[in-house]
DNA sequence: CGTTTCCGTGGGACCGCTCCCACGCGGCAT
DNA sequence: ATGCCGCGTGGGAGCGGTCCCACGGAAACG
């Protein structure tokens, strides 16, 4: 645990292990009172007041404290009024492991994030979920729990910890074709919602873009520009995502009556060098291609290199679209069009979705798909 | 609480309301087990079993049980392989809630994030702290819970929030020279520990990447180039991190025996556009411009656009470094010189700190520097 | 062989809340 | 006057752990 080490200065800066105001031997908590010196604490001053203070300070009942904490309408105003002073007088904040104790409700719920998809790090996707989530769950006094799994093991191992009511539902980030500890969950009865689904036919309320319809008007926008040699570059097939962002690219062919080419699809990972290396070959397969589309940005920034690598420009010989317009779009040359998803709505609505869950079971899973539009820039 | 509801499709795909797999009208906790149709689990079955259940099951009292969890000597082996089984048998987790309510500890800490702070959202900054942080709690079984203030409001009344046994320390992402947030956490006696200090005596524990001396390197490396007009664009100057950088831009040319003129200096506020503003400004004071050492990547971007506009070519006529060593830096035309920062490694110190402080207060606060180092790529 | 020491153990007393039952009391019908 | 209703209220009984004290039996001592 003493990781905290100091590190050689690379940079010169003489690293002093400083411990700036090091306090009284003795450090009981002593409160600097902005009106002058004041004598410490004691320590039952310190301990926080709990309802049974209160209680005493307003002259009522525990329960009274306790229905006024919890908006309850049988209590008198005179009551209430009193009950709220002593609060306030007494800054009286409730033990929130004391309610969970006797509610079974910890008002918190997890968000779990596969930590081994360090693409969600490079992107905006996983800031703007969570920014949705946060924002969404805040309304309703809920914490937000991050829970990374590191590993497989580790990954294995969240089911039985996250379904010991420690948390009252499960947001999931990133889902893979055969990952099972959705199913685990279900079983526990633990409310769930995944951002995507695993297939088709997922059976647990999810909140997803539009990926197919986004990689529709994607191709769409460059068979108007008159390509017709359009290639692809997929995400990793056993990922929902992926598979339907290749559908709409089939989809949109097959509706301008262009032949879909087996030979015009190259399979990346995600990532920048997946990107770069399926370009390769895509160029190699089909020398007159003259578009790709690309299922995310970073895919597409790694295409680019390839397609300077080749000689090929961008747009004039090769157009390109990519997918996410995260921030690597509009820094790339040229600047990428690419397929926007709402993803704090994403975020937002799985939180929401969640909250239904948590407040009534078996209202039914829900599926949410929210809409994508493509922001056009100058690579296509 | 309905926000959920479904948006017109943009892209054409039908948004059906689905809820796939409507339950059965009860919806009681059911089990489906692997080996075949089961009855449904009771009421009793499903509630998780309890310490007591475990201590009954394995012929041994509350307490034996409770030493074999927290890992006591005191106890034989033979009983401690009759709990152990038992624990496996009946699947027992301890209640989290139970255990905070007589520990006073809730084995989690929170990491604040003032989400005004949107900049943080498009940068691996954030992204890359928080798996640093995760890492480090993951350890020693401590939860992340991810706070958001979303405004001024919401901010102030954080400190009681966060004091009221919510959680044993508190993790802060980025501080201004103003934020009192830090001192009401210090009185209320909450370990905390910052990204970043407030001022160059920061009472409290915190972490920080060498800011002056990758300032320093930056300026050097252009200094090196031969370059003399060089300019910087600052960050917002309330935060320490803004003023580091500006100092080690100043203490590289002291050194270099280079004049520091006040023309040369333009403060942004860490966007995009905000460079942008501040690249034009120096072009207009300084036509001799030949290099510019930018506080962050993303003004750095901006200023390749002003820099583009006014003709400008990078490096050839204005060198240009950044820092953060964030995505855009590797996408930006050209691909940009920048100082990296051990994001990991900051997150990862700032949970062993807090760690620390929470074990045993009062051993003082510290603070961590850590290395920068440059990435020399195209831009100088 | 009695006495002390020590180790492993069981279980009572809480932690701070919510739930719920029983009770007092004023107002209204009888 | 008597009964009943219903509202607001107080407080007992847990929720599921940890802590700690007291206790029995084996080992070590005189």
């Amino acid at each position: 645990m003493n990781s905290a080490e100091h590190r050689p200065e690379a940079t010169g800066t003489p690293t002093p292990a400083s411990s700036a105001n090091a306090p009284s031997p003795l450090h009981t908590a002593e409160v600097r009172h902005p009106a002058g010196a004041r004598r410490p604490l004691t320590a039952a001053e310190v301990r926080r007041p709990t309802l049974n203070a209160v209680a005493a300070r307003a002259g009522v009942g525990r329960g009274t404290v306790s229905r006024v904490i919890n908006g309850s309408p049988k209590v008198s105003e005179r009551s209430r009024a009193a009950v709220e002073q002593a609060i306030a007088e007494l800054g009286y904040v409730p033990n929130r492991a004391a309610r969970s104790l006797v509610t079974r409700r910890t008002d918190s719920v997890a968000l779990v994030v596969p930590d081994a998809e360090t693409r969600l790090f490079s992107e905006p996707y996983f800031s703007g979920i969570i920014q949705g989530v946060s924002a969404g769950l805040a309304g309703a006094g809920m914490q937000l729990l991050l829970v990374m799994a590191r590993d497989a093991q580790e990954y294995a191992r969240l089911a039985s910890y996250l379904s010991a009511q420690r948390v009252d539902g499960v947001l999931m980030m990133e889902v893979h074709r055969d990952d099972t500890l959705p199913d685990r969950l279900e079983e526990l009865a633990v409310p769930t919602v995944l951002a995507g689904r695993r297939s088709h036919r997922e059976p647990l309320g999810h909140v997803r873009a539009d990926n197919s319809g986004g990689a529709r008007i994607a191709v769409r926008h460059l068979l108007a520009a008159g390509r017709r040699a359009i290639g692809t570059i997929t995400g990793p097939l056993d990922m929902d995502v992926a598979q339907d962002r290749l559908d709409g690219y089939r989809e949109a062919l097959r509706d301008a009556g262009v032949a879909v080419a087996d030979d015009l699809i190259a399979s990346g990972d995600f990532t920048e060098e997946g990107g770069r290396a399926a370009m390769r070959e895509l160029l190699e397969r089909r020398p007159d291609l003259d578009a790709v589309f690309a299922a995310s940005d970073v895919m597409a920034s790694g295409a680019v290199l390839a397609l300077r690598a080749a000689g090929r420009r961008v747009p004039h010989d090769v157009a390109l679209v990519g997918f996410d317009d995260s921030i690597v779009a509009r820094h790339i040359d040229p600047p990428l069009t690419s397929v926007r998803q709402p993803l704090e709505e994403m975020g937002r609505t799985m939180a929401s979705l969640l909250l239904d869950e948590i407040a009534q079971r078996g209202t039914g899973h829900r599926e949410v798909v929210l809409p994508t539009e493509l922001v056009v820039r100058e690579s296509a």
